[in-house]
DNA sequence: TCGATCCCTTTGATAAGATATTTAGGACAA
DNA sequence: TTGTCCTAAATATCTTATCAAAGGGATCGA
């Protein structure tokens, strides 16, 4: 770092002092490594906000006194963590990224396949997310969710023959409910999970089922639209406790063979 | 691996048609973000287990027909997103990464502070999380599970008296019940969960609070231990919804200025 | 005023080479 | 035979240098 002559003393490297060091292991075994630590614990103490200008690649890597490509490295990780963004061209640089939700739910879904999650885990959280946001959408849900939960249970209702179809229509209702919540720290993880989960569903499907389904989905709206939480989280807490002994039953028979 | 100049016909590269497709936009702007999609289409096509070698940097370059910091450039993406791991030496090259619970809580965590979630929002999402867990525990803890919530609690009372360093060991209760549950899913939200409500639960403890939050870990092990798990859900969500009124409550104290 | 063109800044990509790190395998001693 | 040390090879890491592409802004002309 004492490469950079006119870079000490002015910009990110100066701030880097114990702060809260959340992710920080202390040791950095590479120099991109200890980069990328620095301007995360500089972003995270709070001194910097979404849409920040730190820099451009060159003038970075002039103040960490590093050469161009070892900080390219430290920005394409810290990109791909969804810290900044990287913009092209004259008023272009390396700005602090907006949140991004879907984002979120992209790299748990990712973990998740990583990990090889179990699928009664996976239906487990589902079931945590989901009886949740229908407490909370009972409580919070404004006229426009209410409004959007009866054009998904419509839409449905119509496709109720199409096993495939109503899965998607199904998905989106449950979706629906969790938009109704209002947290989105559910609503990314429920994607997140929607997106692992979905194979399973589309499999487990029937007309007979899908029947069911629209019961259900008709009391809940019901229930949000009484502003009932309770009676919201136990419809929802015993609906996919049922669906998911179906589902994990399923899962049994045809590990059996049959 | 050989010496494929365009890349086409040997190698991963082959292999990438239009799949599965879930995080694969197609049209790719830059030569780095379409290797980083045609190599996580490969990976979660299922063709490869975790653990597995993908060859060294300059091969994997050559078989991309990309030069050497390209790949470097999507390999360290890949890299941050947790998909692929990277090890030196003779023995080294990419190698499919193992699933890790702990990068997935950090991810989480990160995303949390960039997306600006509201505290309530962190609250809900927390309460979701451990009230499943903790019907899930009276389901499944084990003999050792039992143990560690008892010891965690004995330290608890121990430290009923110090505000912080009981917050550390409440914290830790709350931990061990997420464990017994015995849910990796729960487990990796509820580690990122914490790392950012920490500061919360540091600031509004007291003696008194304490105390209250000891007589709730006492209750909560009698449910798991008689394996009751409508009990324990409730008890849990009765305490963490009164946790989470008295700290809002605080949030808006401290806002109005008293 | 409007539109096209040029120019400058910044990232994207390539190339060649030096350095550090890890491990396998051999050499040597007990 | 066994354990330890050393060397060599494979590999990622890092550096320097160069050119191409993209994107705004300014200039110039109609």
């Amino acid at each position: 770092m004492q490469k950079a002559p006119d870079a000490e003393g002015s910009g990110l490297t100066q701030m880097v002092g114990p702060a809260e060091r959340l992710w920080s292991s202390g040791k950095q075994t590479t120099l991109s490594a200890s980069v990328i630590d620095q301007i995360r614990t500089v972003l995270f103490a709070g001194r910097l906000a979404p849409g920040d200008r730190l820099g451009s690649e060159a003038s970075l890597a002039l103040q960490f006194g590093v050469s161009r490509m070892t900080m390219r490295d430290a920005l394409r990780s810290l990109q791909a963590s969804g810290v900044i963004e990287v913009k092209v061209g004259i008023k272009g640089g390396i700005f602090v990224a907006e949140g991004n939700s879907e984002r979120l739910a992209e790299t748990i879904a990712i973990q998740l396949k990583l990990i090889g999650i179990s699928t009664e885990e996976l239906l487990d959280t589902q079931i945590a997310i989901e009886v949740m946001a229908a407490g909370l959408a009972a409580s919070n849900a404004t006229g426009a969710d209410i409004k959007a939960l009866h054009d998904a249970l419509a839409e449905a209702e119509r496709l109720v023959d199409d096993a495939e179809e109503f899965t998607w229509a199904a998905i989106n209702f449950h979706g629906c409910v969790v938009a109704a919540s209002h947290n989105r720290v559910l609503a990314a993880q429920f994607r997140a999970l929607s997106h692992v989960l979905m194979p399973l569903y589309v499999r487990g499907s029937s007309p007979d089922v899908a029947r069911r389904a629209v019961a259900f989905q008709r009391a809940l709206i019901a229930c949000i639209e009484a502003r009932e939480p309770d009676a919201a989280r136990n419809l929802v807490y015993g609906r996919l406790q049922f669906v998911k002994s179906r589902q994990l039953g399923d899962l049994a028979k045809g590990e059996a063979g049959d």
